[in-house]
DNA sequence: TGGCGACGTAACGGATCCGAAACGACTTGC
DNA sequence: GCAAGTCGTTTCGGATCCGTTACGTCGCCA
């Protein structure tokens, strides 16, 4: 994709999609919210919390709670992994599939609209 | 540029910038603070509290304190419109020209890394 | 079997952001 | 020149998120 895209485009388009999830306003995520759900619908499994906290830079604690509000918007679940039972996994979603899904037509579209 | 994104290229486009954001931390800013950010910087002044708070669908007062975070940055500044003093208009600083522009990079560099 | 380490979570205090409402400064129109 | 309306800010109570610390559960291994 886009070898030829330009900082300014890159700007915009970082605009209009931040625009577009400001303005939709409902479920708001913060940026390490969003970072954590894309990790799980884009990077292979298994996720763990632990995994994710060192990926990201930040506490473990605070991955646990991303889960917990993101769990109740039914974007992502938890179970416990049998082989080792002090892990928990991080398991997927259809309502999260189809928001992941949302988000990539959303960019996508606004990146259309600049090209035009 | 890039009419033949595809969503998923999109997304991990989008998941990467995230992350470069949230890892290197520091100065974290809000989707709503990145949004008036990159609307100051990328449309046309003047701009208003008021015609930020229409264009984002928030209220003033998340406006006004978002200026005031953004301004203890010195991303951004405030000043007095002299023509209407009820106004007030937001202007670019220095500082907030770089970041917007080490940001535009930043997602340039990702979207290269994506093509290759 | 008992102790140690790893894992995820709960509890705590502090910081930040929100929307609604109220407020001063200012302009407009009668 | 005064009442009404506009603009940005402040205040208020409430919600959310943070990192640190402490805790319970579980796997590992002497």
């Amino acid at each position: 994709m886009s070898v030829e895209m330009r900082p300014v485009e890159a700007l915009r388009l970082l605009h209009d999609v931040n625009l577009s999830l400001v303005r939709d306003g409902g479920q708001d995520l913060s940026a390490r919210q969003l970072t954590i759900l894309l990790t799980v619908y884009l990077e292979a499994p298994p996720h763990t919390v632990r995994g994710l906290a060192a990926r990201l830079g930040v506490t473990k604690p605070a991955i646990t709670r991303a889960l917990d509000t993101m769990g109740q918007m039914k974007l992502l679940s938890r179970r416990r992994d049998e082989n080792d039972r002090r892990n928990v996994v991080i398991q997927r979603t259809l309502e999260g599939a189809l928001y992941v899904e949302r988000l990539g037509d959303l960019v996508v579209a606004r990146a259309r609209e600049l090209s035009r």
